[in-house]
DNA sequence: GATTTTAATGACTGACCAGTCAGTTGCCGG
DNA sequence: CCGGCAACTGACTGGTCAGTCATTAAAATC
């Protein structure tokens, strides 16, 4: 009836990406629909086609610009960092809080989980790129501290997954929970109890 | 062709839960298929309409029954415990380390958090008689240590969470790489530190 | 052993939706 | 101003599956 092309062809994969990451958010994976998700972008069904050749793809592209650059910043964060490590990881918790209460990708932990095990070249991609690397990033942040005397001697890839294992669970919390107009849950408390019990607990 | 009907009345919802189990845990909800779940437990699709109203009628049964009887079992174990919290909170980690490395509800963090917004009800159910329940055991053990001076005060909450997230994190993982053939991942370790670093990080 | 009750069956229906493709429209170069 | 191309469209197809229900036969009752 109406098809008005716009010649947008460098704008789209975005946009696409955008809404893909609002209507997965509202329905999982499964069920989102690939009307809706073109929808919200303005174009019509078919026009994903055009930058993605499956849902998975765009699910998979989702995750690889959502994640990866964050990534990135906390590892040029953690390289101009001088000096005690306990600083640091304040900073790095207090970067993880802010995006916990307002980012739109606290969605992403429920949603991986929910359906990386079905997918599973982007769960090898996923493990190497972000989780291998992320808890690489904290384990020698201990392994500093440790060399520093900051910290007692301790298994550095255990405690980085001890270190962010509180945050996934505050963004799940938050995102499985909020829906049902619960009052909102404030995870700060329980991050900066985290931060005074995990220091504490590292020192020699 | 061959309807065979055996008299199971009482016998059924249980089987049928079972095999909904591990159906749900290979899967997923949404893509599980009531037929599925019924060949698993040597019946037709049919049959499983007989004891329950709806696919997620079966989901919400499998959790309540799951989870209900092992909370009650962590709640005796907790009110016939004397004396001093730490031990008893080894206890319970290590018999949370076995669940994660033996039983088959491993599956079922994974299963919740990737489900779960979908089903308001169940999810109201779960939060109340799960993690509320749950998380007051663990709080009130913990106001408990700080009574007895074993240790420093801190918001009884926020640790509480703080001490099952690192479980339920390894839980998570172990279902979500485990499928493609990955090393298995030994809890165990991480655990361990877990209990190390919180206890020195509670102390007064 | 006839009758009733009840567990069980599985073919069927209706709804849903990922992915396709023939067709439409605006843009641009000539 | 026209012909071809590039972006876009949305009706359609094929497949899937939750839930239904007429039918079957074992077990209970008399």
């Amino acid at each position: 009836m109406s098809p008005v092309p716009r010649r947008r062809k460098d704008a789209r994969p975005a946009e696409l990406l955008e809404a893909a990451l609002e209507v997965f958010a509202e329905k999982g994976f499964a069920a989102a629909r690939m009307e809706d998700i073109a929808a919200r972008a303005g174009a019509a069904k078919g026009t994903i086609y055009l930058y993605f050749p499956s849902k998975e793809a765009v699910f998979e592209a989702l995750v690889r610009s959502a994640i990866v650059p964050n990534l990135e910043r906390a590892e040029a964060l953690a390289a101009a960092h001088q000096g005690p490590v306990a600083p640091l990881l304040r900073e790095l918790m207090g970067l993880l809080e802010t995006m916990i209460r307002d980012s739109r990708l606290v969605v992403l932990p429920r949603l991986m989980i929910g359906e990386l095990y079905k997918f599973p070249e982007l769960a090898r991609f996923y493990r190497a790129t972000v989780i291998d690397r992320g808890l690489g990033l904290i384990a020698a942040m201990h392994r500093k501290g440790v060399e520093q005397g900051e910290f007692r001697p301790e298994d550095s890839d255990a405690v980085a997954r001890l270190v962010i294992a509180p945050v996934l669970l505050m963004a799940i919390w938050r995102t499985v929970f909020a829906p049902y107009g619960d009052e909102p849950f404030d995870p700060a408390p329980v991050l900066r109890a985290h931060v005074e019990i995990l220091l504490r607990g590292l020192a020699p």
